[in-house]
DNA sequence: TTGACGTGATACCTTTTGGTGCCATATATA
DNA sequence: TATATATGGCACCAAAAGGTATCACGTCAA
């Protein structure tokens, strides 16, 4: 079902990276805008970024020579699915879901 | 509040510990048991369970001179719970939660 | 056109990470 | 007691990660 969630765990491995999260998810920026937010160079900010991108928690679109930068929360949908094979209240409330269903669709772990 | 996710998000990053997670979660094991699961030495394997520990995403109860180690799903509270920061559809739904509280009035929509 | 600006990309450095091998220690067992 | 077993801990290594500096390139503006 999921999809490799490698890329994203790797992606939210770090607290930088994470921080970004956060503030894409108050607005949009360029890469500029974030940098100007961490005390490291825009090179490192810049592959940060483009870890996330890889992780596919953000989206990015150029805008003239700009890059627009902005939160992908989709993109921890993987990362949500992952952790919810250890969450047994949710087990359970899928397998009540799948027992109602009941029709015997593919269901592949 | 949540306490610091790091040691969680960092455990998570990396796809052997995550195997051993899902291993664990079927039944506790020892440490040989879970190092005859992977191509990889007792001592490699012992580290990763270091840093599962360390994120708390696993309980260590020594047994003679085994360790049992077996999953602890709690320890994935706090990165469940800075995940659901970007959630859309749980904050609408905890804030519409929260009005119908304060208001103390029936929430219809 | 000429710069200034925003970004892409590369080489390079240091630290962390994932792995090995080896030996010490504690415990179970013949 | 003697010995095998299960683990802890350390030194060590190669690769990956996080960071810097630097230069090239496309784009905007005077």
């Amino acid at each position: 079902m999921t999809l490799q969630p490698q890329a994203a765990f790797r992606a939210l491995s770090d607290p930088t990276r994470r921080t970004i999260l956060t503030l894409l998810d108050d607005q949009p920026m360029t890469i500029a805008q974030v940098s100007d937010r961490f005390d490291m160079t825009r090179a490192a900010v810049k592959k940060h970024l483009t870890i996330l991108k890889e992780g596919d928690l953000i989206r990015v679109e150029p805008r003239g020579r700009e890059r627009i930068n902005s939160l992908n929360p989709e993109g921890m949908r993987p990362v949500r699915d992952w952790l919810s094979h250890f969450d047994r209240f949710w087990d359970d409330k899928l397998d009540a879901l799948k027992r109602t269903i009941e029709t015997g669709e593919a269901d592949n772990d």
